[in-house]
DNA sequence: GCCGTTTTCGGCCCGACTGTTTTCAGTCG
């Protein structure tokens, strides 16, 4: 068994004893033990020395002897028996807002709840309201919990679905019968969020294509199998459809399956002025096809500049086509340098000069590191007393090396009040300030609005981090005027962040090209706890790519001499 | 269950918020 396994177990065996009403200590040491094991660099090869793991800090006798029999056997009888104790239903209820262990635990005992059907019926039938502790209120906000959890249902982030559409796009494209194919559908599009994938093929063949694709193993049922359309779905529960064509009708084809279907009703209508017809086998006028090899072929054919995938949402990008306006589109390789970076000062799993040397490998020129703030004491936020420790390891790793810069930052939290959580004297002290909303999402819009705005009106914050709170597939934003927001930030020079992590993506891509428009600068922040998050960064250019966002709208592709004087002059201008 | 030590026990992060209460329980981050 691999570290990955035995770290997801940890975690499950911690779910498993919260939801028995263990020990909070030993249901944390469990949550510690698969931190430390993720954080630390020990092999898994071959002869694992149980001495070695408990050399990892958070990591016991107890655990080590699990670790050791998971690795060596496969398996581990306390976590075996102790799945047998617990529905598996009662693991999925987690998963509603809301909903916590307690409550779990509480209904399971006393009305014989095991699994999120039954929650949701004991609430319309009102059994929940006269239970202690229980009321109306919180029955209410669990059948708005199981909704939220229903609608998002059938839809995967594209950061956890994006690698095995890869995988199963390069077995097509290498199938030998396969002259052309890629991706299309909103995994073309770099959708944040898809139902499905798309694969668009050409071939001689087609039910030689057809056979391979649901024969593949990847495929865990086959939903449909036709001549020139199939489709199977994954293990995960996402479904991938392949549409094959002869191949002089690719180019149409690849076009019409990528999408958006607004972006294709707005091609076809302006196709139809011009008494063309377009659909997925071609242009056609009076019948005749119109001949395009590529998909440059079709725009071309309109006098449109290639229209990029990530562009087609019919936000105005086949007007820019025609007045070849389009965007010259950030890329992943303009990228200089990253902000907001957590590290082990507070609930990061890395050291400052592991990222430092890590972000150095990716040729990368700086890092801004930016801490929780004192108010996030959950996240180990620096408290008054912290923060000159920190600063002067920053000082001193700046001393040690200088072909690559580390900027001082914080993320500071944002009070109920707009107020910062630090004094002008500590917020001083950093070469950027971070502005950030991590607790009371429930205020009105129009008291979150303006409490952000005050934020924004600090003369010492530099950007506003993750805009609206959501958390993609399981939080909707709460409620605040964004257009409002970008225009204080405009008016008061804060920057934005596009927040990167999968989960994010936040600000939305719907509202980088507004946010541009008014010319705030949006930085692209991996907001990393670990080193694989600062990987993340490359989900936030897909998104500043479908917000029309260009490499002169990024901060952080200038070069680290230049986004040291940005930073400067914009402290300097604000702070006199 | 882990850690550290005044070493075989005692402490382990905690504040905001909601909804339930009338001082507290549970969730969230």
């Amino acid at each position: 068994m691999d570290k990955e396994e035995v770290i997801k177990i940890l975690k499950e065996i911690s779910v498993l004893l919260e939801l028995k009403d263990e020990n909070p200590f030993k249901i944390r040491a469990y949550q510690n033990s698969a931190r430390s094991l993720e954080a630390s660099d020990i092999d898994f090869g071959r002869d694992l020395k149980i001495d070695d793991l408990t050399k990892i800090k958070g990591i016991g006798q107890h655990i080590a002897e699990s670790i050791k029999e998971l690795v060596d056997t496969g398996s581990l009888k306390f976590y075996e028996d102790l799945k047998k104790t617990v529905p598996p239903g009662l693991v999925e209820m987690l998963a509603i807002p809301t909903m916590g262990p307690k409550k779990i635990k509480y209904l399971f005992d006393n009305l014989q709840v095991s699994n999120t059907g039954e929650l949701e019926y004991a609430c319309i039938e009102n059994r929940l309201v006269d239970l202690p502790n229980f009321g109306k209120k919180t029955q209410e906000n669990i059948l708005k919990g199981i909704e939220v959890l229903k609608k998002y249902k059938g839809r995967y982030l594209f950061a956890n679905i994006i690698e095995e559409a890869e995988v199963i796009h390069n077995k097509i494209q290498n199938f030998q019968y396969v002259n052309r194919s890629s991706l299309a559908g909103s995994v073309r599009r770099k959708k944040e969020i898809v139902k499905d994938i798309d694969i668009v093929a050409s071939t001689d063949n087609p039910d030689k294509v057809m056979d391979f694709f649901t024969g593949l193993s990847e495929a865990e049922d086959i939903i449909a199998r036709g001549d020139t359309k199939s489709s199977i779905r994954l293990k995960s529960g996402i479904n991938v459809d392949i549409r094959s064509v002869d191949d002089f009708q690719y180019p149409y084809a690849l076009h019409h399956f990528t999408g958006s279907k607004e972006h294709n009703t707005a091609m076809r209508t302006a196709a139809k002025k011009d008494s063309i017809k377009m659909n997925e086998y071609g242009l056609f006028k009076n019948g005749s096809l119109i001949k395009c090899s590529d998909e440059a072929g079709i725009f071309n054919f309109f006098s449109m500049d290639w229209i990029p995938p990530e562009l087609r949402e019919n936000y105005g990008e086949i007007e820019a086509a025609k007045n070849k306006t389009l965007p010259k589109l950030i890329e992943e390789k303009d990228i200089k340098g990253m902000f907001h970076i957590h590290t082990t000062h507070s609930d990061g799993n890395i050291s400052i000069e592991q990222t430092c040397n890590y972000l150095q490998k990716m040729g990368l020129q700086y890092a801004g590191i930016s801490e929780h703030s004192r108010t996030a004491s959950y996240a180990g936020g620096l408290k008054n007393d912290d923060i000159n420790r920190y600063l002067e390891e920053i000082d001193k790793l700046n001393q040690k090396c200088t072909s690559f810069k580390i900027f001082k930052g914080i993320e500071s939290d944002i009070l109920l009040d707009g107020n910062l959580d630090y004094s002008d004297y500590i917020l001083s002290k950093f070469d950027f300030i971070i502005a950030a909303i991590h607790s009371g999402f429930n205020l009105s819009k129009e008291q979150m609005t303006d409490r952000i705005i005050k934020a924004i009106e600090n003369k010492f914050t530099t950007m506003l981090a993750h805009p609206t709170g959501r958390l993609l597939l399981a939080r909707d934003p709460y409620r605040v005027d964004i257009i409002r927001i970008i225009n204080a930030a405009a008016e008061n020079d804060v920057d934005i962040e596009l927040n990167s992590s999968p989960f994010r993506l936040d600000l939305d891509w719907r509202m980088c090209k507004y946010a541009k428009e008014k010319g705030v600068k949006i930085f692209i922040n991996p907001d990393a706890h670990s080193l694989k998050n600062l990987d993340d960064y490359k989900f936030g250019v897909n998104i500043a790519r479908k917000g029309w966002l260009e490499k002169e709208d990024v901060p952080n592709t200038l070069s680290a001499k230049e986004i040291e004087i940005y930073l400067k002059n914009k402290k300097n201008k604000k702070t006199k």
